[in-house]
DNA sequence: TTTGTCTGGACAAAACTAGGACAAAATTGT
DNA sequence: ACAATTTTGTCCTAGTTTTGTCCAGACAAA
C-alpha cells in the first residue's frame, strides 16, 4: 500500500512545464493550451514570466480527461468536473471494458492475527509492485513463494483475496492501469487453475459443481472456491464463468454432484442474478444445497434466504458448511 | 424486491453522446441513428445544438436489442418492447446461447499428413468423449499425454486447435451441452496456461504483448499464441482478453515489447474491432509489428492490409514471421 | 543564437445531423 | 424452389458544430 501511494501520490505544488505535461499525458502542447483557452479544463499557475506551471493534480486531470474523451465523452461535458467526478466517470466507462474480478470475493477475512496480517500485507505490497512494474516473472515467483509459507486455504483468504481487492481498487482509482489489472488477472487465472492439480485423485470424492451464473463474467472467485474445496476432498466440477441455470442443473445431474457453489461478483445489480438463481433452485433436486459467495452476494440477501440458499460470509465458512454437509450425508447413508 | 428495484434503478438523465453509446453497446453510430429513424427504438434528448443525448436507460435498451438481434430476433419485433419485456426475451434466448471459443483459432492447419491426421483425430475423438461424459480427470490426462507425443507447436496446430473447433461446432449443433463446452474451455484454459511455465527464463528474451481487443472475450486463441511463441524464445506479456487499444500501447511501451499479437474470434462483425485496430496502429510505434490471427481475421482482411498489420494464415506462419522479424532486428542492431 | 513558450486568431479535420439511396440478407408468397 | 417483397446495415451528400493543429509575432530560457 505504501508503495503505491508513494508512486501515485498527487502533489498540488505547481512546477511542471507544459512540455513535460504533454509527454506524460500524451497530448500535444497546442492541445493543452486550446483546452484551457476554450473550456478552462485546467488553470495552471504561472511563473513570473507567465509560463504555465502545472501541478501533478493538473496532470492527473488532463490524463483522465483524455481517457474520458476516448471513451466518447465530449469535452464540454467533462471539462467542468472535479478530479473525483472525473475518476468516477472514467471508472464508470471503463467498467464496460475491465474484466477483472474486482473484489472477487465477498469473502473477507473475519480475523487475522497481527503477525499474519503484517506478513500478508508485505507479500501483497510486493505483488502489487510487481504488477505495477509489469514484472511478470517476479509476480509468478511471489505467488509461488507465498503459497509455501502457509496452507492453501489461509493463503487464499489472507493473500490472494485481499490482493484481488486491492488490484481492483487501485485500478478504479487510477493507480494501476487496466493493462496491469489484465496482466495480473491472467496470471492469477493460470496460477489458481494450476493449484487444482496438486491434489490426488482417487475417484471416490463427492463432486461439487462450481461456476458463476449468466452475466457474471469474472471467474477468479469461483476458481478460488474450486481450489479450496479440493483440499477437503471434494472434486470440483468447474465450469468457468457465465453458465445458464439450466446448464448447471444438467451438469449436476449428469456428473452426480452433491452440491453447487456459485460466485457472484460483478455486476451486482444484474437482474439476471435473481432469475437465474430462482430457476436454478426450482429445477435442482431439493437435496442438493446451493452455496453462494462473492462481493455481489450482499445485494441479494433477501432472495438468497427466500430461496433457501446458503451464503457463508467467508471462504472458511464455506469450507465448514460444505464439510458439515458431507459428514451429515455420510451418516445418513450408513445409518 | 424493494432492494432489487433500488439497486437496478437506471438513471434517466440524458447525458451521453452518441459515440459513447456506440462504444458501450458495440453498435455503430450509423446504426444507432438508423434504428431511431426507422423504428424509434430510442428517442434521445437533444443538446441546444441538436446533438443526441442518451440516458442510461437508452443505452441499456440498445444493448439488449443488440443481444436480441444476435440471438436471431428481428428488429421490428423487439423495437417496440419495453425494457422489462426486452430483458425477458433476451434472458430466454440466452439460455440456449453458447459462450465458447467457437473456432477459436483462425489458424487452420494448411496441411496434415494422413498418418498425423489419423492419430490426431483419434486423440481428439477421445477428448471429445471425455468431455461428453464429463470425465474431467480423463480429459486432463489426455491433454497431458497428447503433448508428450509431439512438439508443442504441432500439438497446438493439429490437436488443440481442431479440438476447439469441434467442441464449438458440436455445441452449436446440440451434440454437446453448453455445460460440456464450459467445462472443456475451463480445463483448456488451465492446461494451456500452465504450458507457459515450461520454458526457462533468462531475462534477455524479446517481449511480445499478446491479448484480444475490446469486445473479444475469448482468450484461448491468444493463450495458444502465448504458449507457442515462448517455445521460440519470446517472452509473452499476456494480458488476457478484452484489452482496449490504449492499454495495449501503454503496456507495450512500459514493458519494452518489440511486437504485438492479437487474436480475433467472436463476434467477428463487432465494429469495435476496426476502431480498436486503427487506434492501436496509429498510437503504436511504427517499428513495432502487429500480428493478427483468429477465426474473425477473415472478416477484416481489407482493414488489416490497409493498416499494414500482418495476419499469417496459420500458427506456424505466425512463428515464422515472428522469428524472421526478430532475426532481422538482431542483424540491424549488430550491423 | 537557438530553442521553447506565450497570445490570439485562422484554418482544417473530425464528428454530428438530416435525408435519402443502395444492396445484401431475410422473409414471404406462389 | 423461385421470385417478390421486406428488412436491415452501410454509405453518400450537404450543412453545422466541435475539436485539433498551425501560424505569426513577441518574449523568455538555454
Amino acid at each position: 500500500m505504501a508503495i503505491l501511494e508513494t508512486i501515485s501520490s498527487i502533489d498540488t505544488a505547481a512546477r511542471h512545464p507544459i512540455r513535460l505535461v504533454a509527454n506524460r499525458t500524451g497530448l500535444t502542447v497546442d492541445l493543452i493550451r486550446a483546452w484551457e483557452k476554450r473550456y478552462h479544463v485546467v488553470d495552471p499557475a504561472r511563473s513570473d514570466t507567465k509560463r504555465r506551471l502545472y501541478s501533478d493534480y493538473d496532470i492527473e486531470r488532463l490524463r483522465l480527461i483524455r481517457i474520458a474523451k476516448q471513451n466518447g465523452r465530449r469535452l464540454v461535458d467533462v471539462a467542468p468536473l472535479t478530479l473525483e467526478e472525473l475518476r468516477d466517470v472514467v471508472s464508470e466507462d471503463s467498467r464496460y471494458d475491465s474484466i477483472t474480478d474486482n473484489q472477487a470475493e465477498v469473502y473477507r477475512p473475519s480475523w487475522t492475527s497481527p503477525l499474519e496480517a503484517t506478513d500478508a500485507q508485505d507479500d501483497i505490497d510486493a505483488m502489487l509492485f510487481a504488477v505495477q512494474t509489469m514484472d511478470q516473472h517476479r509476480f509468478d515467483q511471489l505467488l509461488q513463494e507465498g503459497l509455501v509459507k502457509q496452507s492453501l486455504p489461509s493463503y487464499l483468504e489472507t493473500v490472494i483475496g485481499p490482493l484481488l481487492r486491492e488490484i481492483g481498487e487501485s485500478t478504479r482509482l487510477g493507480k494501476l492501469r487496466i493493462a496491469h489489472e489484465h496482466m495480473a488477472t491472467a496470471h492469477l487465472r493460470t496460477f489458481i487453475g494450476a493449484l487444482r492439480f496438486r491434489e490426488t485423485y482417487t475417484g471416490g470424492e463427492p463432486k461439487i459443481v462450481i461456476t458463476t451464473p449468466t452475466g457474471q463474467l469474472h471467474e477468479l472467485g469461483a476458481l478460488m472456491i474450486a481450489a479450496l474445496v479440493s483440499v477437503d476432498g471434494w472434486l470440483p466440477v468447474y465450469l468457468g464463468p457465465n453458465t445458464p441455470a439450466d446448464e448447471i442443473v444438467a451438469c449436476t445431474n449428469q456428473s452426480g454432484a452433491r452440491a453447487v457453489s456459485l460466485s457472484l461478483t460483478y455486476p451486482a445489480d444484474d437482474p439476471r442474478i435473481a432469475t437465474e438463481l430462482t430457476r436454478l433452485r426450482s429445477q435442482l433436486d431439493g437435496k442438493i444445497p446451493v452455496f453462494v459467495g462473492g462481493a455481489a452476494t450482499a445485494h441479494h440477501q433477501e432472495l438468497i434466504s427466500r430461496l433457501g440458499l446458503e451464503s457463508p460470509p467467508t471462504l472458511n465458512g464455506l469450507r465448514h458448511s460444505l464439510n458439515a454437509f458431507r459428514d451429515r450425508q455420510f451418516k445418513e447413508q450408513t445409518a
